[in-house]
DNA sequence: TCCAAAGCGCACCCAAAAGGTGCTAATTGC
DNA sequence: GCAATTAGCACCTTTTGGGTGCGCTTTGGA
């Protein structure tokens, strides 16, 4: 289906909250209190966030997330890649050869090049947009000042 | 995820074969010994995009389909539309109101809007992308004559 | 020293979607 | 009438996505 996966959508909220703690570490606890979102899958997602080198991770009873890189240098793109994995958009020319042989109609499939360039331009458009552009963009409600509100 | 069905692979296929069929009728066995493709899920596709206007077709025993518009006047998206339904791309503003209530997110997240803008220009690279465009660029070995090869 | 709070890892379950099939009509040219 | 074709609907199977259970490790602070 051509949709994001809410891995992605939790990944992204998670990536934005990150983005406006400055580099303060983050919970999920933290994040979940922000977001009505499921803490465990939540804690999944940093999880593969953090393996795609996105996060980075302290442990301990004051541990969580901070953001890896600047908000500039986080593009959709990335945060696709690290949550569903490889980016196909068909089943033909996927990078890892998949078993079965692949499309036994690729020796003379007419779509199979146009269907590239889609994925192509499709994907250049996910690595422009940027972490900055989301968190600049949105409603977007203000924090408090950064430590001294999040009641709960 | 962020990837085209199979059967609008299918669709897509078939499509470009009624193209090449310029306004001849094509029976889902035509289409199913040119490509190796399941041929009951191809009839089902061929009758989703008869429902969606895209193809006549023509029943009895010479029957099949043909393209309802030239092939400039069809785009991706349409076939998208017609085979995967609603393409929300988040699970907020899809057009129908969603059970539950929708996102619980909704009125404090931040990447609605910028999600949002993504999908539009998504889509308006889908709804540029035409049959004609699909038909000339590919690989795209010829037919013989129509109507004068098809040895099976 | 101990405990609570956080992340880590793995496996597992449940629900939804995608892909595909069975079967039985209805239509139409020969 | 017969064979080829589309129409309609229901059903099954596999895959994917979303979410949990449970125990372990790390670390700061009471
Ligand atoms: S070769 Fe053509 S039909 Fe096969 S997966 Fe690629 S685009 Fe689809
Ligand atoms: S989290 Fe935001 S973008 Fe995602 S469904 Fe909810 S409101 Fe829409």
């Amino acid at each position: 289906m051509l949709q994001l996966t809410k891995r992605t959508e939790y990944g992204l909220l998670a990536l934005v909250h990150l983005a406006d703690r400055e580099g303060a570490v983050a919970s999920v606890r933290e994040i979940c209190e922000r977001y009505p979102l499921p803490k465990r899958t939540v804690a999944e997602v940093l999880k593969d966030l953090q393996h795609a080198g996105l996060v980075d991770s302290t442990r301990g009873s004051s541990g969580g997330y901070t953001l890896a890189r600047a908000p500039e240098q986080v593009t959709l793109g990335d945060v696709v890649r690290a949550l569903e994995g490889a980016p196909p958009l068909t089943t033909c020319e996927s990078p890892i050869v998949l078993k079965g042989g692949g499309c036994e109609v690729q020796p003379m499939c007419p779509i199979k090049s146009p269907i590239q360039r889609v994925r192509e331009r499709l994907w250049q458009m996910l690595e422009h947009t940027t972490l900055r552009s989301l968190v600049s963009s949105g409603p977007h409600v203000s924090l408090g000042a950064p430590g001294a509100v999040e009641s709960n």
